[in-house]
DNA sequence: CTTATATGTGTAAACGGTTACATATCAGGA
DNA sequence: TCCTGATATGTAACCGTTTACACATATAAG
């Protein structure tokens, strides 16, 4: 007997004796079925084997731990079947909450889900969702290089299909194309390192005298330095980087990578935090989250100079 | 009706179709209470932002997402209340195996489990395991740093509780005695990068004139990395680092890093196809499964001299 | 015509809990 | 004595499947 009506003392505790006992613990299983209900709360990342997404998912654990719930978790590729296979298999399990970091641009997998879905790095106007400010983060990006004397700026647009890529590409675009410094933009399609590699030779043998990159992320970011030291330039007094997530390598490279932080531990918190709110139906006033974005200076850009 | 009894096609047909219409999936809840079987398997490992982790994490799941199976997931902080506290509810949820990758030592929290358990990334007598050849591992470091020529060589010992951290440091031991070799041994007891620093400093104020270092991960090397470069050693020339487990950004550091290659991404697949194996009650040969293991020349070992 | 086989329908128990409700006992207060 | 509240016990329905089995019908083979 749990919660409801008059037990005495003894009788609880003879009962709890009895459950250590026979160690019985209650199946959850049983449970569920009868409730509808389960401890479950399923959480899809596009890779965990990316190096942003173990700190979310961490950060979703910790938070979801303790409320008792549990992780159901896949990894989707950003491949739209086997992201709603996991979505299936999610629902037939009773998982009572989602917190998705990836999608299908039109949400459509998950209109017709009856329990609460939580957008995790994506934007979505009809979902809750937690994000970090991508655009603010290239706007600032844009600046911090521009205020440092890179004067033909390399602005690397991360794959289309990948939401928070394109915000920063938006924000750092608007900002370049504010002041009267000479960029050119160079489209990737992909976050893998070893593509990575290749867009890194093409730039610069295509734009040689590139004296600074805005890469898409910080594996980008970290292809790019690389070329740059095989070709023998100087950094950051030849050419500047700034990358973008300051995922936790990127202090550890030589030089040190200059980046914009997305707090990714404190966003996976968030999300599990209005998960929960929204499962206990509590009234909800902010649907959307967005969490600031910070310059990290470190040893891929010079030390700023007021004259230019 | 699946499987067994009479069908003809087109009630099959009829069924299937009404199954769309109704947009109806099956309740894996019910299934599961009723068979007393899920889906679900256990998957606990110490901490996924630790990055020798994702690997071993993806490699367990696109095996086990081949036969249908999907992942209950936690991280247990090598803290033997929460790995408990996992371990209960895996199988509260009728979970059908649970791969583990963290253990107390003498395994008493998996004793009386009706369900296959495989060790991953530990080894065991009693259990089913899969690991690597940490052993050989130190030994081949300790091998390849002699043979290039450090005379006064560090070895770092790493926590005690973890397992693989023993084997690789008893190798290397085991290599460094043979040899007329100078070295001491320094013992640390975390692998976080913050405890490392830590570590780095101490060991070139105690040991100056260090000019090898075998590092317990390539964590704790990456931080040996830093403070080496940042006291204006010069490496490999005045020391050489070797690392182990060959994680992600071991290549991208400068220096790149030399180090002793563990098959992540293959061994999370290895524990999951033994587990699959176990499930599925096939005759099993081959209860541990030991990976092999091998050195990865990168930059910040010498390129070998035949005379010293 | 009988029988075997193919196909379809219907009923009910079981899985292990939760919840509702009915009932029984016993104390103390009116 | 009667009533009320605290405590304890018992019964049954329900959650959505699986499995077993009984029964009905049609068709083809002997």
């Amino acid at each position: 007997m749990n919660e409801t009506g008059y037990v005495h003392a003894d009788t609880r505790k003879r009962v709890t004796e009895a459950m250590k006992q026979l160690n019985y613990s209650p199946n959850e299983v049983a449970r569920s079925l009868y409730k509808k209900k389960s401890k479950l709360i399923g959480l899809l990342l596009p890779d965990i084997t990316n190096p942003f997404f173990p700190q979310l998912a961490r950060g979703v654990e910790d938070e979801l731990q303790k409320g008792g719930y549990r992780i159901l978790f896949g990894n989707s590729d950003e491949n739209d079947e086997k992201e709603l296979d996991y979505l299936n298999t999610f629902i037939q399990n009773n998982v009572v909450g989602i917190i998705s970091a990836t999608t299908n641009k039109s949400k459509t997998n998950y209109a017709n889900l009856s329990i609460p879905v939580i957008f995790l790095d994506r934007t979505s106007s009809d979902y809750p969702s937690v994000y970090a400010d991508g655009k603010e983060g290239g706007r600032i990006a844009a600046n911090e290089i521009v205020k440092r004397g890179s004067k033909r700026i390399t602005l690397l647009k991360g794959p289309a299909h990948i939401e928070p890529a394109q915000d920063r590409f938006q924000g750092a675009l608007e900002e370049l194309s504010r002041s009267d410094i000479d960029f050119h933009v160079m489209s990737t399609t992909s976050f893998a390192f070893e593509d990575a590699e290749k867009w890194a030779k093409e730039l610069f043998s295509m734009y040689p005298d590139t004296d600074g990159v805005l890469a898409s992320n910080d594996i980008v970011a970290t292809a790019i330095l690389h070329e740059a030291l095989r070709l023998g330039k100087k950094i950051p007094e030849d050419i500047q980087i700034i990358g973008f997530d300051d995922i936790p390598q990127s202090s550890l490279l030589f030089p040190s990578l200059s980046t914009i932080r997305q707090p990714a531990y404190e966003m996976g918190k968030e999300a599990a935090k209005l998960l929960i709110k929204h499962m206990d139906k509590e009234h909800i006033h902010q649907q959307q989250i967005q969490l600031p974005v910070t310059f990290i200076e470190r040893h891929t850009t010079r030390k700023v100079d007021n004259n230019g």
